[in-house]
DNA sequence: CGCAGACTTGCAATCGATTGCAATCATGAT
DNA sequence: ATCATGATTGCAATCGATTGCAAGTCTGCG
């Protein structure tokens, strides 16, 4: 037999794929250069690169050096598409928001923006990548696809919009699914969520304290993450001996227009109301704009408090009073559990703590 | 030779993978099924599958019609991961923040999230995802890493950051990348931006038709977009006879804080203005906050104009006057721009008209 | 000098699709 | 009955990596 190793190492193609532009910064970008390449001009074998690159303690340490040299100077990095195909893996979590029928545009609530920010660092921060999908009306069928296309190693589904049960019959057949949102008594899915009922009661025994009877409820109570606020406003209501009146309660979309539409026309009709529970940011925001155009002044007249303290909270005017929920701890331990989940562990849901913040739309009033 | 292909026909697996959960909506989620075992049960060979699926014209409608059924049945879906390998593409367009140094923490400006909310929207309604990146000071290297990895088959990089130079470098060598933020010059990336300079100048020229005359300018104009801004109003002040006075200009960072501080500064020292033009919204209502609490009332004592018109400027108390980029159009240009690169044809550099949105912030002086 | 055992390395199968080319089949014309 | 022709289909290589197993090299010790 000739010696073939050498017959390889003199082979035509030595790599010239084109100009091989140097060592310049970008010079190769594109992906041509590959592990073969690499390989070849080494004088090794895939394996072995691939090992190499890997850190495998397979290799000599010698030849190792070597071929991360050869690395370096023509820039290769590994091509994650085969790599992951080979590994059955996809280094990427999705992001998943399910959008309701009311706002079908576009993700537009700041607080769903500041969350997808900080699970973007998170999950960089391990190394992944985030993918972002948007579901219309038809989840079970996109997210079904989205999972056995093979894109995705984890599903974060931000919100759970009023599939509650379509989400519990997906948790059945897969896994690494973490969901932000309220926690049920039937979730058969993992949850992270901030403790809604607790937080609202605050809200409303503030609201209480500062000497409020009449105290509306603004948010639309299909969503769990509503009712449970419900549930906390109700309950800080029965201990201070009073009941629900239920003509206070507005089902108000999350949207700034039809929030605003919707309580414009309550407004209309009733303004014997001095203070305002919202289930948003948003939705205070556009509360005390109708009540400003109805004529009553904040914290004057109405006194309003939100929930979520977005960042604009705390910088409009009146400063908005609102129950914190920390996005970037919810991000956080999203992504932990989700990477725990993967790993196989057993985990349970979470609960993270609010707190009230007092501001100027709710000052007690003089 | 023994008949091959009923032996295949009978082979041991026939599919069974487990419990095959039957025709349940979420059955097989997770990416047993593959193309292999759609072709077993039709009889027929994966290329055969392959070309079906794909809506080759190359096989027998009754053949497409039975493999499209038994696909159906158990909903099986192609491996994006194996296609994407196989086709060199990615069905994968990447979406890039490079962070300055200020802000290390986060994608912060509502306005950037705007634009990735209508990114998002643009790239699922042609069938790709959208892989989100923050990038941190090293943008050479992580840049050239996300291209080399194969992970992308285009690149938009929201907002140049100091980055000029390197992003040209970078143009040289990797075709599909478009860039939203001003034009300039050297360009030789394609860029999508807003008419900075027109809509800058015409905010200001409202100021100067209220009367303002002292027209401080926020912003740090090592931005190439702010350093447009700065352009439109110097000119708008020369247009008007007047020249820019050097301690007008604030250098403020682009984060709500650190403008917040960088305003305050200002105020301690010098309090004889009476307008401001901010380079974004969030610093406008950073300059609002900070002029309240040195006893200045907007619109009264200091007139205000911001830029983007971000969903909260018109929430805003007192509304906030600004210079309206369109987020929506914007993120659809981008994409149609990167995807005809794609197709290899040549684009230009594209920028948008603004218009200028005149509320409260900036009312007439009584 | 010979051989066991520890190190290194390479071969070849594999992940799950796509596709050029060759093979097969059916049909109609002669 | 024979053959050209077009319509279907299958074979096998390929995309770019990873890895179990076998083979080869080198060392030290008897």
């Amino acid at each position: 037999m000739p010696d073939k190793k050498l017959k390889r190492a003199l082979a035509p193609e030595p790599i010239a794929h084109q100009g091989m532009a140097g060592p310049g910064l970008f010079g190769d970008v594109g992906g041509q250069v590959k592990m073969a390449d690499i390989a070849m001009l080494a004088g090794v074998s895939e394996s072995t690169v691939s090992r190499a690159l890997a850190g495998s303690k397979l290799v000599n340490p010698a030849t190792r050096k070597r071929i991360e040299e050869i690395a370096a100077t023509h820039s290769y990095s590994i091509d994650q598409r085969a790599r992951n195909l080979r590994l059955s893996r996809t280094g990427t979590i999705s992001v998943v928001f399910p959008l309701s029928h009311e706002s079908e545009q576009g993700i537009a609530d700041p607080f769903f923006l500041e969350m997808l920010g900080n699970l973007a660092d998170q999950l960089s921060n391990r190394g992944y990548d985030l993918l972002l999908r948007k579901i219309r009306s038809d989840v079970p069928r996109m997210l079904t696809d989205l999972l056995r296309e093979g894109r995705t190693d984890g599903v974060l589904l931000i919100g759970q919009s009023t599939q509650h049960d379509l989400i519990n019959e997906l948790a059945e057949h897969y896994q690494p699914l973490v969901v932000w949102g309220a926690r049920q008594p039937d979730n058969r899915y993992i949850t992270v969520g901030s403790d809604n009922r607790g937080g609202a009661a605050a809200a409303v025994r503030h609201l209480l304290d500062c000497g409020h009877r009449r105290i509306a409820f603004l948010g639309n109570r299909q969503l769990p993450e509503v009712a449970a606020r419900y549930q906390g406003y109700s309950q800080a209501l029965s201990a201070a001996g009073l009941s629900v009146a239920p003509d206070l309660l507005l089902p108000v979309p999350f949207d700034r227009q039809g929030a605003f539409a919707a309580i414009s026309g309550f407004l209309d009709r009733d303004r014997a109301i001095d203070a305002v529970f919202a289930a948003s940011d948003i939705v205070a925001i556009a509360a005390i704009r109708a009540l400003d155009q109805h004529g009553l002044k904040v914290p004057h007249d109405v006194a309003v408090v939100g929930f979520d303290d977005i960042m604009v909270a705390a910088a409009y005017t009146p400063a908005l009073s609102t129950v914190r929920q920390d996005i970037a701890l919810g991000a956080r331990t999203m992504v932990d559990l989700l990477f725990r989940l993967i790993e196989g562990e057993a985990v349970n849901s979470v609960e993270l703590p609010t707190a009230l913040m007092i501001r100027a739309s709710s000052a007690h009033p003089a």
